[in-house]
DNA sequence: TTTGTTTATCGCCAATAGACGATTGGTTTA
DNA sequence: TAAACCAATCGTCTATTGGCGATAAACAAA
């Protein structure tokens, strides 16, 4: 019954995490957009969008000294987290701000900063 | 010379990251509050800050499903990005939101986001 | 001084993150 | 078809994170 990946635990030890604990919408969204921006590359990354507009993978190999597999790595979880997408511009791969999360994200720590 | 932690590389190789790159200082700050408010329950906590305005370890040990011990490794997280700081209060600490880094993390995610 | 209360730290473990080189897959162009 | 190019993915390695219980440290009160 149990996720294999989480200890079980004795009862009167109750009020221990039982897997995960769920926490509001808000919170968690913020989280997962701080945690996508909690690596120095992907503000650099970002940056970089926010002047061009849009790039290529190729660019952000030349302007970074990292290993291409490294930056395609980091766009990937930029990706994931909703903050930028990818269109396919055979043979490359344009990179933009996904702008409608992008605004969400905005929201949320103008929200969480008050 | 090289941190131990860190690779050395051939030259023909370079480019790759020697230790690590260095980016502005607007940038690694960013990614450090980032990186602090990229867990929910440091988010959480935070929220819960903000409206007690200040509290003790102890209060969050009971508001959250979570052992002392891990409570308090997330409070010395928020505390070394900047975002809290703790008075002794004997026997007891109180955690607040420190609001001059506060003002300043609100001020990069503003900037950041346009 | 001893006891109790509160919080930080330690040691351990599993899971995740970050970096790399090498390989694979898809699309052009020769 | 073959060759070239670009980006994603795979496999591996090390470091970091996040959780826990147990212990230590700091201080108040008895």
């Amino acid at each position: 019954m149990h996720s294999k990946t989480h200890r079980t635990f004795a009862i009167k030890n109750m009020k221990r995490s039982l897997g995960h604990i769920v926490y509001g919408k808000d919170t968690e969204a913020l989280a997962k957009f701080a945690k996508a921006l909690g690596h120095p590359t992907r503000i650099a990354i970002l940056k970089h969008l926010e002047n061009q507009s849009c790039c290529f993978t190729g660019d952000l190999v030349d302007v970074f000294p990292l290993a291409q597999s490294t930056i395609s790595q980091h766009l990937k979880e930029l990706k994931n987290a909703g903050l930028i997408q990818g269109e396919l511009k055979p043979p490359k791969i344009k990179y933009c701000i996904n702008h409608e999360n992008w605004t969400m994200a905005k929201t949320l720590f103008q929200e969480f900063f008050d």
